[in-house]
RNA sequence: GGGCAAUUAGCUCAGCUGGUUAGAGCGCCACAUUGACAUUGUGGAGGUCACUGGUUCGAGUCCAGUAUUGCCCACCA
């Protein structure tokens, strides 16, 4: 016999290693005939630990996965982890530096610092993948993949060349987002907002003025920049140039006519700094400016600066301020100037805009050949395919609102910097031949204002090559690699479809990417994948670029359907985060605490895709309740069949008698059918709160709170059965630790488990059983109004009472009942009459067709009675009035569709006989 | 500045394409404990669906505007 309680700890390590062990998640174990159904994991950082961002991704994921291996489907679930360049990397020389290290980077060197980083990362990925078990996900393990592994680096490299080779990829000088701290680029995407107050100065510069947050970045200014309509400057020509005092001495400055400054921002004048800023890069290049750095890369000050040279900015600035002040070119100081500052998502250090030489996708040149409607193949640019396959419905985003926001961010979309300077990443496939370069007579040498723009396919010595190589194939010399590595989103927008080829061809050299894919039997059967599900604050950094990627370099699109899920936060609806531990819920300690069923039941209920959703711990112990309730249920019905002398697993699938069911036998076979049409729908259109709810309220409020008690008189163990393993194929996507268990106690012997088990169907639910389902419910609610009478005549709980029921319609029904009605509503005597009489001193309820009388005699409270039948009788007035209204209202009886009046009528007709029926006993 | 969303019971949220007297869980109140389950059962109280207009026979639901809150994008030198 079942234990009282159902105890998680006590199981789910020992299921999740059955299925395991059983190969229940891999593929092979499917119908092999099965149409594929894939998901792709997003791969958790190998960094740390398993949060509640993971934990609903796996709880969602491994609900679609279930669910569609149970309909019949080759359901693959690829797990892994990612290398997560720039956030590993900071994490590990933190961590050197914590324990000692001044400088990880210089005094281990590049490789030893890789080997530390990989050695972590080892560590992280055991965590991970005990954790990502622990929430019972049904992923197969023997197909697990690293962003980082020898296989994936074959492909970006593989693609990486094509792009080079497709001029897509191109090396050039561009302003980048300089990371100071970090000592890299980063992408547009990698960087945030932080609002700041500073003081905003406006210096006298000839005959301008103009206003700056920055003045330290001021050195190198000599263009000053109006509107060409802005009448206040009307006599002053573009080109025209004057000199001015200004920090060092005096300088030569150019006036620059450009509708880029806004005539209503200040003075409407500016100086521009297109060294460190994207804007004033952009108007330099229009109009041939030269360029000049003022910063170098550490945040210091360049020669430029002339005496403030090698100071860090943030201390020159209050200098430099104080030297314009001396000269009498400081004209005002706002304090408490609100702007934003750029900081680097990953370090928290401050962005400082720098031209670097860099490597860079092209996301506007047209080469790509892509489908066209009727047409054939035509030559399209990465933005336009990432916009075409959601346009035209190829992939499907839910919810689908975010299609707009994804347009937008392609529309703004500049060329995608890759290249990384540090150390933990796939190295870029390139190769130097300074031999080479130097015949050619090019250098690296930037020179001012000539900074090389184009694509840079012109540039000798460089050799793009997937192999790794020593010499230079054109003159025998040595070649040195690029020292930088990949941007890490490079390598995680390839993760559908680089996962699913064969390792073993990714290590043949003599393969083309294309070969590869061909012959990875992985990827022919699995790709593209069905699912995508991940949090929507990376819909751009991921999924835009898993499109980009994936549709370039295979032909395919990477998934069909994006499901796109919410934060989850705090209970006052706060982001929950580490630095606030107060506020953090550990997915393990719940699991712990609650069970992984229960907590995947928390955070999927009451959650819909792309809205951020709430938890706190009094949830998770709601669904705790919940589980434990199926567990007693499942307890109940085996204590049944023991009673019976019946074995649950001798109980055929499919086997009922149908000439020994009960109405509330048939009432439940209708219900079931019904919720595994209502259960199997949602889960195919991913409402997945939805089917969840509606699972929770048939097991407790009908199947536990009626059916289980109904059949308390007289049970039919077959019936329990069917109902129960129904329940439990339904609920194993939900909480599949749970359910399994149980299924061991009630599946058919030979059944499988239940994670291999089909899913239920349907069948055509007979005309009697859909009959019996309304039949159960006027018992039901003859049940209910007994009970409701009881409590409202405050009748002692365990009192047995007399009570009479009037009824034409279902006098015989309610007779096939008593004995149901008599225990479950504590009555002694039951009186139950087709023709409807007149009683003194009881308390009466009218329902539909129905007369419920609670006797009085010895224990009524006459006042109670009266106060209670007027309260009923003023609420039925008001609604009575409300339809004759309604119904006296030509336009609506004219207008309204036929179905509609009749129903109306119908409601009134009721609800007058029953405000009668409470007059009459009022009148008495 | 641009965009997106939310606003329904004390709290957390459902309410699909407009049509019963607006629902659930938690919390609250009253009662119940030999028999699946106190991680329980029975009954109850609690809402002018943010506001203002409009469309409609009919609006929590559709439209417009207002307010409040949250998020995303842009980045005014």
């Amino acid at each position: 016999m079942l234990d009282k309680a159902y105890d998680p700890k006590s199981c789910e390590d020992r299921i999740y290693k059955m299925w395991e062990d059983a190969g229940a998640f891999k593929p092979e174990s499917c119908n092999p005939k099965g149409e594929p159904f894939t998901i792709s994991m997003p791969p958790p950082n190998a960094t740390g630990q398993l949060h509640l961002g993971h934990a609903v991704m796996l709880a969602l994921e491994d609900i679609f996965i279930r669910f569609n291996r149970m309909c019949g489907k080759r359901a693959l679930w690829v797990p892994g982890t990612d290398h997560a360049a720039i956030a590993t990397e900071s994490v590990v020389i933190k961590k050197l530096k914590q324990e000692g290290m001044a400088d990880p980077r210089k005094q281990l060197g590049r490789e030893k610092l890789v080997t530390k980083i990989a050695e972590f990362v080892e560590q992280s990925k055991a965590t991970i993948r005990s954790q990502v078990r622990k929430m019972g996900s049904s992923c197969d393990w023997s197909r697990e993949r690293y962003t980082f592994e020898p296989s994936l680096n074959r492909c970006v490299n593989e693609v990486f060349c094509k792009m080079k080779n497709d001029g897509l990829i191109y090396r050039g000088h561009r302003i980048v987002n300089w990371d100071p701290k970090l000592q890299t680029t980063v992408s547009d995407d990698e960087i945030e907002y932080q609002e700041r107050r500073d003081p905003y100065y406006t210096f006298q510069y000839g005959p301008f003025q103009i206003s700056t947050a920055r003045p330290e970045t001021k050195f190198g200014d000599k263009y000053v920049v109006m509107h060409p309509d802005d009448k206040r400057y009307k006599k002053y020509k573009h080109g025209e140039t004057f000199e001015c005092e200004w920090i060092n001495g005096k300088v030569r400055a150019t006036v620059i006519k450009d509708p880029a400054s806004d005539p209503t921002f200040g003075t409407g004048v500016m100086t521009i700094t297109p060294w460190h800023d994207h804007i004033d890069f952009a108007l330099a290049e229009r109009h041939g400016l030269e360029k000049e750095q003022i910063i170098d890369f550490d945040g210091r000050l360049l020669p430029v600066a002339g005496e403030f040279a090698g100071l860090p900015i943030e201390k020159a600035r209050p200098m430099v301020v104080e030297k314009l002040k001396e000269k009498g070119l400081l004209v005002s100081v706002k304090e408490d100037y609100v702007h934003n500052v750029a900081v680097s998502q990953r370090g928290h250090g401050m962005i400082e805009p720098q031209i670097k030489l860099q490597w860079f996708i092209d996301v506007n040149k047209e080469v790509v050949p892509w489908k066209q409607d009727s047409a054939g193949l035509l030559p399209r640019s990465l933005k336009q395919i990432m916009h075409s396959v959601i346009h035209h419905g190829d992939i499907k985003i839910i919810p689908e609102r975010f299609n707009k926001t994804y347009f937008h961010w392609i529309d703004n979309l500049r060329d995608w910097c890759i290249s990384r300077q540090i150390w933990w990443g796939h190295r870029i496939p390139v190769f130097y031949c300074p031999k080479c370069a130097a015949d050619k007579g090019e250098s690296e040498k930037i020179e001012k204002g000539k900074l090389k723009m184009e694509n840079d396919g012109s540039t000798s010595g460089i050799i793009v090559s997937a192999k790794a190589i020593d010499t230079c194939p054109h003159c025998g010399g040595k070649v040195e690699q690029d020292q930088d590595t990949l941007d890490t989103w490079f390598s995680s927008a390839m993760w559908t479809w680089s996962t699913l080829v064969d390792s073993k061809l990714t290590g043949d050299p003599s393969l083309s990417l294309e070969e590869i894919l061909k012959r990875s039997p992985d990827f022919q059967s699995f790709h593209p994948t069905s699912v995508m599900e991940t949090g929507y604050d990376i819909l751009f950094f991921w999924v835009a670029r898993m499109i980009l990627m994936t549709t370039y370099a295979t032909g395919q699109i990477p998934f069909k359907t994006v499901y796109l899920h919410g934060l989850i936060r705090t209970r006052d609806g706060r982001k929950m985060s580490k630095s606030d531990p107060e506020t953090m819920i550990d997915p393990l300690d719940m699991i712990a605490k609650y069970g992984a069923d229960a907590l995947r039941l928390s955070m999927i209920v009451g959650q819909s895709p792309g809205n951020d959703s709430r938890l706190y711990e009094e949830k998770i112990a709601g669904y705790r309740n919940f589980i434990n309730k199926i567990w007693n249920a499942s307890r109940f019905v085996l204590m049944q069949c023991e009673q019976k002398g019946i074995d649950p697993r001798k109980i055929e699938n499919g086997t009922l008698k149908m000439e020994n069911l009960s109405i509330a036998d048939q009432a439940l076979l209708c219900g079931i059918d019904r919720l595994i049409v209502d259960v199997t729908k949602g889960l195919e259109e991913y409402r997945l709160s939805d089917v969840g709810d509606r699972l929770y309220s048939f097991v407790w409020d009908f199947f536990c709170d009626w059916y289980l008690e109904l059949s308390k008189g007289e049970a039919n163990c077959a019936v329990l059965i069917h109902g129960l393993r129904t329940i439990l194929q339904l609920l194993h996507p939900y909480c599949p630790y749970v359910t399994e268990e149980l299924w061991a106690q009630v599946a058919a012997d030979g059944s499988p488990s239940l994670i291999s088990a089909p899913w239920p169907k349907a069948g055509k639910t007979p005309k009697e059983f859909v009959q019996a389902f309304d039949q159960l419910q006027v018992v039901i609610d003859a049940i209910s109004s007994i009970r409701r009478l009881r409590a409202e005549q405050q009748v002692e709980a365990g009192k047995k009472i007399t009570v009479t029921i009037h009824s034409k319609k279902h006098a015989k029904l309610l007779e096939s009942q008593r004995s149901h009605i008599e225990r479950m509503g504590h009555v002694g005597t039951l009186v139950i009459d087709a023709k409807p009489a007149k009683h003194e001193k009881v308390a009466s309820a009218f329902l539909k067709d129905v007369e419920v009388h609670l006797s009085l005699e010895g224990l009524f409270d006459v006042g109670k009675l009266k106060a209670s039948l007027e309260k009923e009788q003023a609420e039925l007035s008001r609604y009575v009035q409300g339809l004759q209204g309604k119904l006296k209202n030509k336009s609506f009886v004219d207008r309204a569709p036929k179905e509609v009046v009749t129903a109306e009528k119908a409601k009134l007709a009721e609800a007058e006989a029953k405000l009668k029926k409470v007059e009459e006993t009022l009148l008495r």
